[in-house]
DNA sequence: CCGAATCCCCAGAGATACTG
DNA sequence: CAGTATCTCTGGGGATTCGG
């Protein structure tokens, strides 16, 4: 009984991905990873993400325990978010995830490159 | 000139989230890392996942340079894919993201919960 | 046996405008 | 400042059918 099926459901991967494969969520935990900061910074951060993205994306990140949010009623009112242990022990997998990227990004451009020269381009995109 | 913006393009995260974190590229590349193994295969080991898709992911893959395709021109005709050098490479990476979900993923589940049950479960899903 | 091609549907992502 | 509320539209993904 070697490895047998591995759908969806049963496999430990899909649920990571289930949490960061989203187009935003690796950049907000990046951006969070230096400590806390505010909501409006975070925008700063990350150019080009809506609010609407950015308080999605951030709602499910504390839905899942991985980031926490302070609220300090005031006027205007001030909302930091954090890092939750959780979310910090995922730090070091996305820094790998990171640093294969650095290392080997460039061999991917190759060989889509080659790819694409080769056959006239019959990938979908 | 600490942590400036980090725009899409510019950070190395989403390249690789880019590659991977469509919804069956991590679960093929997990059914090649123990070596060749044939379509039908592939199809067989990842219970749900069409045709369509299994061909486009293993496309994008081959395109990517991170899986490589032999075929045995016969009757009928025979088609192996295996992981690239390249993809070998990606596999420490996906197996550090396999065990950080096999460690935590119950603790995301109880965040969840604890989650919707204070709030009337606001979260889009 | 290994795909390519086609049709269809709906969740996800953007743009915009409004509120406490 | 930090969101919520709508509206729209694209493209990812499933089902099905055809070809070598």
């Amino acid at each position: 009984m070697k490895s047998r099926d591995i759908s969806l459901a049963a496999c430990s991967y899909s649920h990571v991905l289930e949490i960061i494969s989203n187009k935003w969520t690796a950049l907000v935990i990046y951006s969070l990873e230096n400590g806390t900061i505010r909501y409006g910074e975070i925008q700063r951060r990350i150019e080009g993400i809506s609010q609407k993205m950015l308080t999605q994306t951030l709602r499910q990140l504390e839905r899942d325990g991985l980031v926490s949010r302070k609220v300090t009623p005031s006027v205007p009112p001030i909302v930091e978010y954090a890092l939750t242990p959780l979310g910090d022990s995922l730090i070091p997998c996305m820094k790998m995830l990171k640093d294969w990227a650095a290392d080997h990004y460039s061999e991917v451009g190759k060989a889509r490159e080659a790819y694409d020269t080769s056959g006239a381009e019959p990938v979908v995109r």
